[in-house]
Order: C-alpha cells, then structure tokens, then sequence
DNA sequence: CTGCCGGTCAAACGTATGTTTCAAACAGAC
DNA sequence: GTCTGTTTGAAACATACGTTTGACCGGCAG
C-alpha cells in the first residue's frame, strides 16, 4: 500500500496513551513504540507532537460535529418555531455522543476522556485549536441552551454552563476508574450509556435550580 | 535565622506556579528562580519534586481539614441528632473554604485551581498521599452525604457525588480563567465566593433531582 | 535498467529536566 | 576564636525529551 497504515496506527496509539496519561505526561516514544512504527514518522507524517494532537483531536471531532448539526438540524426542524427544551437540547448532544461509530469498545470512553483533558491540560495550542475548528457547533449549542433556559440572567447561565461542562468533563474523563469502582463496590455494571442517562437529569435540574436559597445558611432541603 | 524563610518562599512560588501551569509542566527551575533561592534547595529541603508537590497540598490541606472537621462537629451538634440537610453540608463544606486564612488575595483561588488539578492531573503520587492523609474528613463528608439524601439509592447517589466533584473540581481549577472570560465578555467582578454561592444551589438541585425521565426523548421541561 | 520518490529506519542532535556533588558561608555552643 | 552541624552556591551529572539527519528500501514511470 502506498500510505500504509502507519498514520493510523500512530493516531490509535496516541489517542489511547493520551486518553490514559495526558499530553505532556505521553512521550513520542511511547506512542512510536506501542504503535510498532519509528520514532521519526510522527514528524514526518503530522509535523510535530503539538499537530499529532490536533489530529487525534480532529478524528473523532470532525465527524462528531457534523453528527451534532445534524441532531440539532433534526431538533429544530421537530420543533418548529418553539425553541427545543434544555432536556431535548441536553439529550441530542449526548445521544450525538454516543452513537458516533466507535473504533472499538473504548472508543467512546476514550473521546469522553480527550474532550475533559482538553478542557483541564489545555495547553493554549490545544485550546486555540479548537476553538478556531469547532467554534459552529459549540456557539449554536450555547444558543440552544440560552433559548431554553430564558428565564436565567446571562451570569447565571454562563456559571452554570461551566458546571455542567464540569460535571460532563470530569465524569467522563474518569469514567473507566469510576465504573470500576461501582464495579468493585456494589458489583454494579455500568455503561457509558447509562452514566449519561444519570448526567443528564443531574445537569437539567442544576441548570433549572431557583436561585432561593442564596444565603448560607438555608435551612431548607427541597430545591425546586 | 537557622530555619531561614527559603523553605516558605519555596512553597510559596511553586504553589503558585503549580497553580498557574499544572505540576508537570513547572519546573524546579521556575520554581527556584521565582522564588529567588538556588536550585539545589528544592532537594535539599524537600527531597524531590514529589515531596514538594506533596508539601504544597498539605501545607493548606492540614488546616483546612481540621476546619472542616470542626464545622461538622458544629452542625451535628446544632442537628442534635437529626442528620444535617444536603445545604447544609455543602454550605459547611464552602464556608470552611472560603474562610480558611489565605497567604494573599489569591489564597482562595490557588486552593482551588490546586484541588482541581489534583484530581485531573492526578499522577498516582499524588492521588495515594491525598487519600492517606486527608481519608478522614473525606469519609466523613460522604456519609453526611448519604444521610442527607436517604431517598437516594446508593448507585445514583455515588453517580450524582461524582457529578458534584466534577462541577467543583472543573469549575474551580479554571476559575482564573473563568472569571476573566466573564469580564471581558459581560463586564461582570467576581469573586470565589459568588461562584461558591452559584455552585452550591446547582449542586444541590442536581442532586436532588427525580428520576422522572431516564428515557431519552423526554419533551418534559421542568425537573423536580 | 535507470531514475525517482514516498516512506522507513537507526542514529544523532540540542535542549531541558530532576538530581547530586562538594566546597563555601553561616549560625550558635563552648 | 574555634569547632560543629546546617544551609547555600555554582557546577556538573545522567537521563529523557522533541526533532532532524542521511542512508536505505520498494514500487513504478520512462
């Protein structure tokens, strides 16, 4: 074969050990010697270390992104007119999310991990890369979330979507060690599917949470 | 002096440092010129990288836990036998934060952006030294937890403690970051304290929200 | 066959890292 | 003042990293 697969194997490894260790705690040789190819190929096939992680990021991305248009596409089209629900806006990422064609049976833990990482390693090439790819996607599902929840000031949202980014990032980043806790705790199997399942009425109630209760030492227990 | 201030102003660069770029990516080096003392007093005082890593999380985690233990002493005792609320102890567990003397104006932040990075940079070293020394308090803010949320089973109750730590971790090791977006954007001051007090409402709804709609195409707005 | 060219390979390069060394400076006790 | 143990200082050490080099291989067009 003329491109042989070297560029994919390098990409698997790198995704894998990334996902694993983060970015600057993954050598190249590390990734060279699991992908069974020679230290040099990765400068000559991406360039650099920094664009290898672009790469990664840009193979799951590219195609997840076009899903999302499509899942929101679907959603708006659904409702015409009346902006679509925070739980519809919340289940079609997720649902765009889980239904991408995985490469393997990581594979969607894996790209929930790359996606935390890149929000708490973000090296600013990372962040800026992004940012500059993807910024469609994302400014219309801020969009979405801002026409479903009218009823919050904009400093309020913007917190709160911070938080639920949170919860979502860091759930998912630790999802493998978290499900093998459950597993050794309770002998409860988990799915990815599951987890989301959980996270999104956790994040749709936070998101919805009244703002009464401002004062230390509230008292009272419901909220909502 | 004998014990001359070289070991402070140590901990006190690389604190910073730490907080500002992660542990990995700070180099004793940076550490050392910032700090204005030789290379070599890192190892000497510390031992290595690790032990000084280890030295910065205790030096605010020691008091802080002791704090926290003293605030929930008081609010079992002010319960006098009924479990405290789910408010109550993350109000407890925020207040005793927040109140914790700080070095300088950006005390609080760094302890948080810290604690963030703990758990996401977790390089193993640091995960087993914070989970031997600081079990206790741990423990013991989880089984308040559970009490506070009998109605709860203890599979979704240890996913939403997850969710929680998420949103906090995630929220408060980018608070910097966060915050400045905030007022570039909007215009908007904020202090660590308000972001507490938006956190805090959302966790607690978040946590306890119903269970009403597992099923993906829920049309259902309102939660709880 | 010849020449070329994309790809691979082992080896080396320069740099940055954590750590160690050992002499010099220092403080306090006698 | 002298001695002793502690702390600093400049320099070196060994190692690991990302990157570059130049030789080599294999298929293919002329």
């Amino acid at each position: 074969m003329a491109q042989s697969d070297t560029v994919d194997r390098i990409l698997d490894a790198a995704e894998e050990l990334f996902a694993e260790r983060g970015f600057s705690e993954t050598s190249l040789r590390m990734i060279t010697s699991k992908a069974k190819v020679n230290l040099a190929a990765v400068n000559y096939h991406f360039g650099s270390k920094n664009a290898l992680i672009h790469a990664v990021f840009a193979r799951f991305l590219t195609p997840f992104s076009a899903t999302l248009e499509d899942a929101f596409d679907d959603l708006e089209a659904k409702c015409n007119g009346e902006p679509p629900t925070l739980n519809q806006t919340l289940w079609a990422l997720t649902e765009s999310a889980v239904r991408m064609p995985q490469r393997n049976e990581k594979g969607i833990s894996i790209f929930m991990r790359l996606l935390g990482l890149a929000y708490t390693q973000s090296q600013g090439h990372l962040r800026k890369f992004l940012e500059q790819e993807y910024s469609q996607p994302f400014s219309r599902f801020m969009r979405l979330l801002k026409e479903a929840t009218p009823q919050l000031s904009a400093v309020d949202r913007y917190w709160r979507i911070q938080f639920m980014l949170g919860a979502t990032a860091f759930t998912m980043s630790s999802s493998d060690a978290l499900r093998d806790i459950l597993q050794n705790k309770l002998g409860v199997e988990t799915t990815v599917q599951e987890i989301a399942a959980r996270l999104v009425p956790f994040l749709a109630a936070g998101m919805q949470a009244d703002d009464a209760m401002l004062a230390p030492p509230a008292h009272k227990t419901s909220v909502a």
